[in-house]
DNA sequence: TTAACATATGCACATAATTACATACGAAAG
DNA sequence: CTTTCGTATGTAATTATGTGCATATGTTAA
């Protein structure tokens, strides 16, 4: 039930839940997710420590930038998430996050060295 | 993603949660959630008034009673608790609270005049 | 109309959660 | 080594949330 209960309260807000949503599409670094929600990086990186307080992701550095990935151990967990992305177009917001995270618009006025350029 | 956070945080919480996976079985009045639960009549009732908040719920008056059930309009909200429903059995507080929602355990003390002896 | 019971609400307290801001850490590149 | 840039963390302040207790409301039944 805690855990659950963890998982349930992680999502609940908007912020923590959109991150998930795009960890969940493909591995993305601190400043690309700064890029992408719009919001200031320390909150990003304290998102990301409660994911990682959890077990909930992965993280590798490449070169100068840690990519974060969704590493669901629960398919409960994974069940909701599927439920979120099988409607994300019904929710203007995920789908914003989603299609920018596809273009990479503005990432590279975030993270100087082009994070992709690396291998 | 109003309605989605707002679920969300709502069912992020325990004792919220416990009370809409028996509202989703059947309806239940609130002594019978308070016996089931275990937990003080005013609590119920403010649960279930948020529920109603959010028009997640109907209620319907049966005699002496007022019996509450779900009534989830947004397909996603039904998905994420179907997901939950699935896996009830390997979450102990929520599959212990359906056995007892099914023995009646417990309810005739909370209930004077047991709910379900009313047409 | 009064008593009994089911349900709802208000207030108050304690605690937790969100968020900004400043700053610290650490790797990489020159 | 020193600078730069990506990332992490601490503190503080505001706000929200959970929860208990007392009490109000409203219906039923005598």
């Amino acid at each position: 039930m805690k855990l659950l209960q963890g998982f349930l309260k992680l999502i609940s807000e908007e912020t923590r839940l959109r991150v998930m949503m795009l960890l969940n599409e493909e591995a993305l670094c601190v400043c690309e997710l700064e890029a992408i929600l719009e919001v200031p990086q320390p909150r990003v990186s304290k998102i990301l420590s409660k994911y990682r307080d959890l077990g909930l992701v992965i993280d590798e550095r490449k070169g100068k930038f840690i990519y974060y990935k969704l590493d669901l151990k629960d398919p409960l967990h994974q069940s909701i998430l599927s439920s979120i992305k099988e409607r994300r177009e019904t929710i203007e917001q995920l789908s914003k996050d989603y299609q920018r995270m596809l273009t990479k618009e503005g990432i590279l006025n975030a993270c100087q060295g082009f994070p992709s350029d690396l291998g």
